[in-house]
DNA sequence: TCGAACCATCACATAGATGTGAAGGTCAAG
DNA sequence: CTTGACCTTCACATCTATGTGATGGTTCGA
C-alpha cells in the first residue's frame, strides 16, 4: 500500500510516517515511480511505534526494542551483543516502573472520581 | 527547605523545579529574602510529577491530575465541573492503555531475552 | 571584609516529535 | 491534454521539556 493508505489506517500523518522511516522504525519498498510501498504488517508496526512514543519512549530506544516484537520470532543472535542485552534489560525495567507509575496514578484518579460521585451522585 | 536541597533529594535540576512551579505543578513559599521555601511533601510531589512526565503525560494534564493525589483527601467538590470529570475519565483510560502497551512490550522483551539466553546461556 | 556557596530572574539554546508549505513528478479519469 | 489527487524531497516553524549562562542579591565562615 502507498503512504496515504497507511496514514489513514494508522491515524498518522504522512509526514510522521516518513519521519519514522528516517529514524529506522519502519521500512518501505519503492515502486518504480519512487512512491513508497508498504507491506501489510506495517500497519501493526506503526501502531506499536505510536503506542511506545505515547508512553514516553524516544525513537532511539524504540528502534532497539522493535526486533523483540517480530513474530514469527526471528532472532538474529549474532547481533545480540552483551551491551545490547544490558540495554534491553534496563529498558524493560524502566518500562515496568513507568507502567506501575501509570497504574498507581490511574487508581488514584478512580478513587477520586468515586469520592466525587459519592458526594454528588448526579455527576 | 530551599531549592538546592529539594533538587538534590529529587534528582531534579533547580531549573526544572522553577519550571514545574511556573507550570503550576508545585508551589513554594518565599523566605523574607526571596528564596523559595518548600515543605516536606514537595519531595514526593516532585517525584510524582517526574514519573508522570517520564510516562509521557504533558504538564498540562499532570496539573489536572495532581488534585486527585492529595492525601489526606481534600476534594474541592465545587471545583469538580462535569467537563473536568470527563477529562479525568478520559485521561484515566488513556493511562490504562499506555500501561497496557508498556507491559505488553515489556513482556515481549522478556521473551526475547529468554530466547537469546536459551540459545547462548553464557549471556 | 572578602570569598564561596547559595539564591533570584531572564534570556537564549537545544533536542525530539510534529505541522506546514513550496516546488515538482506521476497517474488516472474526464 | 488537462485537472485533481496522489506522491517526492526539502526547508522552515512550533511546542515542550530541558540545559546553560549572565547578572546580581544574600549569607556565612575564614
Amino acid at each position: 500500500m502507498r503512504i496515504g493508505e497507511l496514514a489513514e489506517r494508522t491515524g498518522t500523518s504522512r509526514r510522521l510516517l516518513r519521519y519514522y522511516e528516517e529514524q529506522g522504525l519502519i521500512v518501505s519498498e519503492r515502486l518504480p515511480n519512487g512512491y513508497r510501498d508498504y507491506a501489510e504488517p506495517s500497519v501493526d508496526r506503526v501502531i506499536q511505534v505510536r503506542g511506545l512514543l505515547d508512553a514516553g519512549l524516544p525513537t532511539r530506544i524504540i528502534k532497539q526494542i522493535l526486533p523483540c516484537l517480530d513474530k514469527p520470532r526471528q532472532i538474529y543472535f549474532p547481533d545480540a551483543t552483551p551491551e545490547m542485552l544490558g540495554t534491553l534489560e534496563a529498558e524493560r525495567d524502566r518500562m515496568t516502573r513507568r507502567a506501575e507509575c501509570l497504574l498507581r496514578n490511574r487508581d488514584a484518579i478512580t478513587e477520586y472520581l468515586d469520592a466525587v460521585r459519592a458526594y454528588d451522585p448526579a455527576s
